[in-house]
DNA sequence: AGTGCTGGTCTCTTTTTGAGACCATCGTTC
DNA sequence: GAACGATGGTCTCAAAAAGAGACCAGCACT
């Protein structure tokens, strides 16, 4: 792990990396956040970062993903480099997934929101709650 | 603050934390983190944790954003305790979003991700860039 | 010959998102 | 005094994305 992406930036120039300095669309680094933002993204890599998976293993892991998201997904995260996809001649051919160097790099910031949200998920609940009570 | 968020844990104890302990679905730490994985979630709250902005200012900010997708992230945002919602009195009425404090402790992770993002997304591009060359 | 497992794809329906018109009110301008 | 712009939305309709489930080929086992 590289320790550079522990060493914390000002707000200001997050904003501005991310902006583009100034300019929202067209940033490289919101293309990125965004590639790994969909529904499934993280909860895959997150599966995977413990050890690789076959496809079925994965479906059974998470039983509301649709198999037609899953393969998708997959191919998202193959193309972007954070996943590996290797095809296993079994009969039936298996296929074994498994993180890149890439994706366990990017796991670990993603670790730290998992974190977050595992310290936090009562008080993001409770917000909840209390809006939609207010807004009775 | 709590400096806890960066003890690290094993990737394991992660995953059961995400998981709920071996079931994907019902697992809060999942619904929090796709709470904030929507498309536009993670971009508003990076631009709202430079300083608070107003509706028609965020909408300048992000011109690819619909009003009508603007409207609704934010809502959610409020509805999760992210973000404080306030109307000022003025001719028309002004409406003015902010972080809250969990809307704050939040993007610190949300911050490292960012950053990996910014040092990575080369990688990320090259990557796509030699996954399409291998399909053709 | 029938059944099951593999990792998908194809089609159809439902949900989500995007594009853009519309709205009420007030201040300013012509 | 009538038109215009800015405020922060909502409403409708079209397009895109996602979910549900049928289907497929190949081989093993019974």
């Amino acid at each position: 792990m590289d320790s550079k992406i522990f060493s914390l930036k000002s707000k200001l120039e997050v904003y501005k990396a991310m902006t583009g300095g100034g300019n929202f669309a067209d940033c490289p680094v919101r293309d990125v956040i965004q590639g790994i933002s969909g529904k499934w993204s993280s909860l895959l890599v997150m599966a995977l970062a413990e050890k690789p998976y076959r496809f079925g293993e994965l479906r059974r892991l998470v039983p509301d993903i649709s198999q037609r998201m899953l393969t998708q997904t997959l191919y998202d995260l193959q193309r972007d480099g954070y996943v590996h996809r290797e095809v296993f001649p079994t009969k039936p051919p298996s296929v074994e997934y498994s993180l890149t160097d890439l994706g366990r790099s990017m796991f670990a910031p993603l670790q730290m929101l998992i974190q977050w949200a595992e310290l936090n998920h009562d008080a993001v609940r409770e917000a909840r709650v209390a809006f939609d009570a207010a807004q009775a």
